[in-house]
DNA sequence: CTGAAAGCGCTTACAG
DNA sequence: CTGAAAGCGCTTACAG
């Protein structure tokens, strides 16, 4: 392989002179410099990675550790991963990918080993086994998802408990009194997935607050289990008039049954769901939505990272805890509740 | 950060037989091999990534080029993904993830720099710009996909052609007549998705040789074109029996479709998809499908780049191009063309 | 069975 | 403005 040592030969200069004509670390010639760069283009030469950053101790290199749990949407993990390394190749940054099932295990090896500069932690858990060997090591981390304890971490995340109570607003506002909020999993709950209980509990806080009747389940991940499941809550709670949907595979299979029980959205029934544009756009899932938003997410934790990674030395900046404003996309997917919407009054309860 | 030379000083030896004891390749007294373990876990030593690479020239790591394109099912990408990662860990690789829009460019940076040592390609195009860079680099490569030059590297992917002869054998067997095939759109055929226009090609012939008509379309990606592209194609063609769906969003959208046209599935349509099993799950996609086998293609890749990697000095081992058998998943979606099947013959055309 | 030394390919004080 | 040298943390011939 061509080496800083072949440029220096060809341009007829020492390693050192090289290595700063093409850093521009210190001042060179014109001359000089442009020896070297010519030398660079005729042997085609590009550092070598591993020896740069054993001289630096910089790998200009982030570790992603996605985690891809039973019972979650897998599709959706996708999104952030995308955001992440987008982001991380516009700074500079490659991306390395870690989706050990052992989590915990995957990042101490990675950062013991030196191979990156900073990670990023994807879908955490309330307790999450990680985060303790990431406080333990020397890299600076930013985490998707918010933990109990954000000590020492960077962390971003939707605000899910300001985007349970606008979804109940919204639907309180156009006068529904009983509506049922489908969440994911309970397995996901069990597992320390604090987003899920985050929107949900502060969606029935709301939803006492206004006086209304809020049904909260926990759905399920998989067809054919999540169309009986919806079906079985529509069976149960006869009178709502609304649903929100905090579950992608929910929101998938839910105009078919809706369809299937004769009922038309928004006319017999006002749909909200919280997933990502994209995903919106990919399945047309027909309903105003809480987006998501995994792309910024990723990119937001990604460029605070690399600012750490920067600044680590330095003074110490204080930890950002970043819960971004839920935003609304309408698509027409709510009105008054039946009877209400013929009268434009939005008073009672429904009939 | 603890060095191999802070171990050797603990465990009172030089540096070179500490570095031995731990990787075993020279006899060392079982005395002095303890003294290093103990020295090693009392000062929870682990090598520096950076440093090893250095030394060995091997990173131990892969790269992994995925491509998302517009027009594409993007989740399915996801899959490839978590079978290159996933097996690349179980052989002691980690992952380099590039997703950069100019994969060429971003291969060659990656490969020059020396920051992996081997490549796998996803969604290999028929004449892909990042195939001339990866030939010209030093490490090597795998495919997912199969493009029209496969000189110099392995290559993987579904046979797609047999997969297009299988569907339409399927519903010839059965006794259909007049069936359509709803491809990816028109964008990624242009493109150079080789696979598109292979299984396609493959279906068009085996139904001339059946003497069946085979109404062969473009589908789109999204929704609502998707709907209303399959309901043009019903339209234009009310005599077919058949479906064969190689397009992923076609299929999420068609349960619903075809619920609104008022027909069943099987009993006046017969469907048959290409997609992975895991997909099938998710959205519990009700259709016989041909599995496009994501992780197993991915995992191949893998597997045989790794074997190249260690052996690839040495003699030369000829290039492998391997497309695995469709394997067909049975959810009983197809079944004799309606009339055929009450009299149970399969000899006429439709009535 | 063990050690001293060279070398991997960079960067960056230290000198001039 | 430029060069010789040290050093990053490993591995691996070379000696003994």
């Amino acid at each position: 392989m061509v080496t800083i040592g072949d440029v220096a030969r060809a341009a007829g200069v020492s390693r050192s002179t090289a290595s700063y004509a093409l850093s521009g670390r210190r001042a060179i010639s014109l001359e000089v410099r442009q020896r070297v760069q010519e030398a660079v283009r005729a042997l085609g030469y590009t550092p070598n990675a591993g020896a740069r950053a054993l001289a630096t101790s910089q790998t200009m290199v982030i570790g992603l550790l996605a985690q891809l749990l039973e019972g979650e949407f897998a599709p959706a993990m996708l999104q952030y991963m995308l955001g992440v390394s987008d982001a991380g190749r516009e700074l500079g940054y490659d991306t390395l990918l870690i989706t050990e099932a052992d989590g915990a295990h995957a990042l101490r090896r990675i950062t013991d080993s030196r191979m990156v500069d900073g990670l990023v932690l994807l879908n955490v858990a309330h307790q999450d086994v990680r985060l303790p060997v990431l406080r333990a090591a020397p890299q600076p981390g930013a985490l998707v998802g918010l933990p109990g304890d954000c000590s020492g971490v960077d962390v971003f995340d939707l605000d899910f408990e300001e985007a349970g109570r606008a979804m109940v607003d919204h639907l309180h506002r156009l006068g529904h009194r009983e509506i049922i909020l489908i969440s994911q999993p309970e397995l996901v709950v069990q597992r320390g997935g604090a987003w899920v209980w985050r929107l949900r509990n502060a969606a029935l806080e709301q939803a006492q607050r206004h006086g209304m009747v809020l049904h909260a389940v926990f759905g399920e991940s998989r067809q054919p289990a999540v169309g009986r499941s919806l079906n079985a809550v529509l069976d149960t709670y006869p009178g709502a008039t609304g649903l929100l949907i905090d579950n992608e595979a929910a929101a998938a299979a839910l105009p078919m049954v809706l369809h299937l029980r004769g009922l038309q959205v928004p006319r017999d029934m006002s749909v909200i769901g919280r997933y990502s544009d994209e995903f919106a756009q990919i399945f047309s899932l027909p309903y105003s939505s809480i987006d998501s938003a995994p792309d910024r997410l990723g990119r937001l934790a990604v460029r605070q990272l690399v600012r750490r990674i920067a600044t680590e030395s330095e003074s110490e900046e204080p930890y950002v805890l970043r819960l971004i404003a839920p935003d609304f996309v309408d698509r027409e997917s709510t009105a008054p509740p039946r009877g209400q919407h013929r009268s434009g009054q939005y008073t009672g309860r429904h009939e």
